[in-house]
DNA sequence: ATTCCTGCAAATGCTTTGCATCACT
DNA sequence: AGTGATGCAAAGCATTTGCAGGAAT
């Protein structure tokens, strides 16, 4: 795997060095919309990478996290799923998650209702229980209209 | 392992018999108020049942969650957790949960608030999405006063 | 006889670690 | 030379599955 540098120092204080694998796992993740895994990665970037080992996948998006840049989402199947994130408030959504084929929805509704009891919330916490609040989860688990549809679900598409 | 019976038939539609094991599993989530994964079920059994298996725990715990009985917890560790769930409207709260030891703390604040916000936002994405609603997850991250004060954040006691 | 449960051992599947190698500073 | 990053193989864990024995119906 050559490396590439001249790419300034990488996310100062997370790593030194930015290479030609963290910049793939990066520009994948900017690229797409969905919730992927580090599989999904890994496997999306075979075609253009073939050199990218997975351990090295699993680490970048472990380093992106720490950054700032990803955020981790636990969709409840038993992979940790990784989305962009969309700093501060303007990317703010939840998710909607089908627990029978897994897909994962964003929505966005309730938007300023949802920050205003979320940042109330997290004052009388965070002095009731004196943590320091650093972020949240909230989704809404349910069947999607395909699962519903279908006979006893749809191929119970597992999430794998 | 002997088996009881005259146990009625334990939840109708979900088990036919009612033993030994799985009674011994439900009274120990009766007695906790923790959030318990399998292998602390298991531990927590082996003093009064050494016969127990952790199989027989794991799909007690499956089955009592369909049933109903118990609810499942997400908290980022790599380990599913359950809690008893407190019927309907009563038992109702949502988790703060220490990113840094792992502790979970079972919060009630602004139920009704909250109620409102997550009926009204189930209405919604059930009729926009076509998603048939069947729960949410609303959990705060941060860390506890305990992880803040020790240096570093305390003997980072990893959730194992 | 049939159906249901159970424990054990083995198998899975995701994620992490150990380690030798190679690249950048 | 020294530090950092990588890929591979092996190791770790939580959870699931195959299976044969035993119990309840």
């Amino acid at each position: 795997m050559p490396r590439r540098f001249g790419y300034g120092h990488g996310f100062p204080g997370v790593c030194p060095r930015w290479t030609t694998p963290r910049d793939a796992v990066l520009a994948f993740l900017r690229k797409t919309k969905d919730h992927v895994s580090a599989k999904d990665v890994y496997r999306g970037l075979q075609a253009q990478f073939p050199g990218i080992g997975l351990t090295t996948v699993y680490r970048t998006l472990d380093l992106l996290n720490r950054a700032g840049v990803i955020a981790k989402i636990n969709a409840g199947d038993g992979q940790t799923r990784y989305e962009q994130s969309l700093g501060g408030e303007k990317g703010h959504h939840h998710h909607l998650i089908c627990t029978s084929c897994g897909k994962i929805l964003d929505y966005r509704d309730f938007e300023s209702e949802e920050l205003d009891l979320i940042r109330k919330t997290e004052a009388v916490l965070a002095k009731k229980y004196r943590f320091e609040i650093s972020g949240h989860n909230i989704e809404f688990l349910g069947r999607c209209e395909n699962c519903r549809t279908q006979r006893s679900g749809a191929a119970p598409a597992e999430v794998k």
